[in-house]
RNA sequence: UGGGGCGUGGUCCAACCGGUAGGACACCUCACUGUUAAUGAGGAUGGUGGAGGUUCGAAUCCUCCCGCCCCAGCCA
């Protein structure tokens, strides 16, 4: 292009700081209105979008170029940056020059209209669907989720490493690993969780965390399930139950108050109502499991010590506070086999849950980890889970065991959460569900 | 895996108690100098998820199959 050499190319974001400069922007065409010998395409360049004029007496080539472009045409527009108050945005292009790098056919016109879909098409048009404002706002808070999570376990001397994707076994049950063929004869599993490995790691770096996708053969079909779903798991060496929920707190307050900062112009875009994050900062209220069936209790729900709560059950609870929730110490038999039992009670295991408010469940699930070895290996046999390939794991409680405690924040509930969106399968460019794998 | 619901042009929906399958959007043409999912007029294309059954006649009723959605379990 080199007679764009001498214009200014920016982007749609930054297209406010040219105000009164005639620049370059490269795009796509988002939508066209016509009005007779005026018209208004819409253009998106990936950081937003803006409505641009062409009128056909001041830019006859441009108009003529423009007039009966299809959707989602890739293009390079030139015009000048004005403050319109008329314009959505509140500045529009006034385009005098407009380029077609690919013009989209008649015959195959873009597939996502501006009017409503149904589920399932939108899906099967995901990789077209995550061009619309709605979506690539969603992607943007994703991203925002995570700068702000990593930013701030940085910040609390946390070490980011990497669990394994493939392991040799269960880190739980084995009912809900898929299996993959491994090199020759072997078989191997992806992870359900990096949290066996973050203790390994934890034990060499003392505090770290892990972020990587982790895979579940749930056969779950809800509004909160994926197969495929991004955990952030600390792991931290010396640290009991109290500093990991205060952890946790703070972590889940960073991810919030980030995108508040960052990106409102995309919870905005939503239509998210920020007054409902915006007190979503530590302390978070905390109440004991026994508190909690107490709560369920006085709601009107029959709950009873020993019972695990549900989607039903979270909601009672958590639509009593303004903010996240954390319910602790959970009766052992409903958690699993490494959780510490509180020395005051060995009936209850030293776990916690965060619960979002407006009934998007759990966020976080952690606990203190079992580190006497005795105590390991009986949890194990009672679990019936195969010793052999838990000798690894059995090490950690062999060379130098401490106490130790971790939790696991899951991304997509997190961020549907932030965005209030209806499904946590419109907050990953590409859900993998029960019977979905497809694009 | 259970419970509930839904499958109609490319998309989103309508069609009474079983009686000629229709509209909107999208696409094309025309009009319109401030539109906001623009509007108005016209045009072409094209469909009852599949297989049986009942009936003079089935999108509609029955059986089976397939697909999807929601809820529960499990979990993040």
């Amino acid at each position: 292009m080199a007679e764009n050499c001498t214009m200014t190319t920016t982007t749609i974001e930054q297209a406010g700081k040219h105000d009164g400069q005639e620049v370059t922007l490269k795009g796509w065409l988002y939508n066209l209105r016509e009005s007779g010998k005026l018209l208004f395409p819409i253009f998106r360049d990936g950081t937003g979008i803006i409505q641009g004029v062409c009128s056909l007496k001041e830019n006859p080539e441009a108009f003529a170029a423009l007039k009966g472009l299809t959707q989602e045409s890739s293009v390079f527009i030139t015009g000048k940056i004005r403050a319109e108050k008329r314009a959505p945005g509140g500045y529009e292009i006034g385009v005098t020059k407009l380029q077609i790098v690919q013009r989209v056919p008649e015959s195959t016109p873009f597939p996502i209209q501006l009017k409503e879909h149904g589920v399932d098409f939108l899906l099967d048009n995901r990789h077209l669907w995550i061009r619309t404002p709605r979506q690539a706002a969603i992607l943007r808070i994703r991203a925002e989720a995570i700068r702000s999570a990593r930013e701030y376990m940085d910040s609390q001397g946390y070490t980011l490493t990497d669990a394994p994707m493939f392991t040799p076994a269960a880190c739980e049950g084995t009912s809900t690993l898929f299996e993959v063929n491994y090199i020759d004869d072997q078989k191997a599993y992806l992870t359900q969780s990096g949290q066996l490995y973050g203790e390994a790691l934890a034990m060499a770096l003392g505090k770290i965390y892990t972020f990587g996708p982790t895979f579940r053969a749930e056969k779950s079909k809800t509004r909160r399930h994926l197969t495929e779903f991004w955990m952030l798991e600390p792991e931290a060496a010396y640290v009991e139950l109290d500093e990991a929920m205060a952890l946790g707190e703070g972590l889940v307050s960073a991810i919030v108050q980030g995108v508040l900062k960052n990106k409102s112009r995309e919870l905005e875009t939503l239509k998210r109502d920020a007054k409902k994050l915006e007190c979503v900062k530590p302390p978070f209220p905390r109440i004991s499991y026994e508190e909690a069936v107490a709560v369920l209790n006085k709601n009107g729900n029959p709950a009873k010590f020993g019972d695990d709560f549900g989607g039903d059950e979270e909601t009672i609870i958590s639509s009593s506070f303004d903010r996240p929730v954390i319910v602790h110490r959970y009766p052992t038999s409903l958690k699993a086999f490494y959780m510490q039992p509180d020395p005051q009670r060995p009936e209850l295991a030293l776990a916690f849950d965060v619960l979002a408010p407006e009934g998007y469940g759990e966020i976080i699930g952690g606990s203190q980890r079992i580190h006497d070895y005795d105590l390991l290996v009986k949890r194990l046999r009672e679990h019936k889970l195969p010793e052999e390939a838990f000798e690894w794991y059995l090490d950690l409680r062999r060379y130098g065991s401490v106490p130790h405690s971790g939790f696991g924040l899951g991304l997509e509930r997190t961020v549907a959460w932030i965005c209030g969106t209806e499904h946590i399968r419109e907050v990953i460019p590409f859900p993998r569900m029960i019977y979905r794998v497809y694009p």
